[in-house]
DNA sequence: CCTACCGATCGGTAGG
DNA sequence: CCTACCGATCGGTAGG
């Protein structure tokens, strides 16, 4: 099968392999970020049912049914945030622990970073898209859950094993697997009660405060 | 003035005090207690904004709109759902400081206990209006949200100085303020992971996860 | 409390 | 992406 010469951005501009995507996969520049980053921060606020699709289309000055042309439901839309924010977590959860593989072998000093990380992920700039994933998950589908749970998953593998290790040198007690959900509860709900402005409290002195909470001073190894 | 001779169960049904009430003040028996527990298990369910007052009303076997016979609007229910919640938290918590005030003066023990009852007001049985309270608090009215966290004050008082006095046993470590908002957190996350069924972990056990996790073993005093 | 109803808003779609 | 629209559902009310 034979067709004419196509210039290199016409092969671009027309991709060959699935020439139908469904709204969710499209991406036509920044129109579909601007609306999953307004749909972050009115969810955020709001809440998923308390947000409709009218008020997203007006904060990025569309009309009512025009965020149905990048997301085909409202539902989609919420994966897309959740899906997003995940990922973008996971991303720089990984670039940290790889930059500090070789300095820091002391599994504190690893807590810490992770804890610090998981603060800027949470409260840092932009941080809308976490919180969503963590308050909005029942209002996905049982496919959708289920493929945020096993992003979480990944996201999570790291904290174990450290915990395991501190436990070892009895600076950790108690039950590891609920420590763990412990912790995370202790740095989620700050979610709630964290403004950058209103608190004194840079996220350095939350991870700090955390530490200190978490984490046995001197015991004999 | 006079009127007629009345039974006192005439007495009863007609009160003369205050014959006007508002429709949220109005105690007619059990349906407004039934619409209570409803409302509370459908908001921690499916959210205050997933949940219609229909889907209230044929909880309680009532037509759509007879839940306004007892409350004035939605939100008042939801206002209702929350300060009950609070109250009884409240006077549980109270009860049981009493009952431990002469036996224990250690402020371990006394923490144990605080979180003890709280995880019992947050996953026991019955156990809705105080998630709701936690996750929903957006959905109310500038005036009721004073209201419930001028309750959620009092119920937080007595944390504080326990959690000073361990301070100053060198049994807990770091910003004693910021301690108490990361405990919370921990306790108060685990009404989205903890199902009684699926974990074996008993109240027990997450209260010693949590004093395991909280406090410093063994240090000189 | 029920019956019957109202105006507003919602998610979503057809056609361009 | 916009225009114009649809059926469904929502919180709430009048009258009994």
């Amino acid at each position: 099968m034979h067709m004419a010469v196509e210039t290199p951005a016409q092969a671009r501009a027309r991709p060959r392999g699935r020439p139908r995507k469904t709204a969710d996969e499209r991406d036509d520049g920044n129109r579909r970020r601007a609306l999953l980053q307004a749909a972050a921060r009115l969810f955020h606020r709001q809440g998923f049912h308390g947000t409709s699709t009218r008020d997203i289309a007006a904060a990025v000055g569309m009309q009512s049914g025009s965020p149905f042309y990048h997301f085909d439901s409202k539902s989609n839309l919420l994966f897309a945030v959740m899906e997003e924010g995940m990922r973008s977590a996971l991303a720089r959860q990984s670039r940290m622990l790889q930059k500090i593989e070789q300095t820091s072998q002391d599994p504190r000093s690893l807590l810490a970073h992770l804890i610090r990380n998981h603060f800027g992920v949470l409260l840092g700039p932009g941080s809308d898209f976490i919180p969503v994933m963590l308050y909005e998950s029942r209002s996905l589908t049982g496919p959708q859950r289920q493929a945020i749970a096993a992003l979480q998953a990944d996201y999570e593998a790291p904290w174990l094993p450290a915990l395991a290790r501190l436990h070892a040198q009895r600076r950790l007690r108690g039950d590891i697997k609920l420590a763990r959900l412990l912790i995370f509860g202790a740095l989620n709900w700050s979610a709630q009660w964290y403004r950058p402005s209103r608190t004194g409290a840079t996220l350095d002195e939350l991870t700090q405060a955390a530490m200190d909470l978490f984490i046995q001073e001197g015991v004999a190894a």
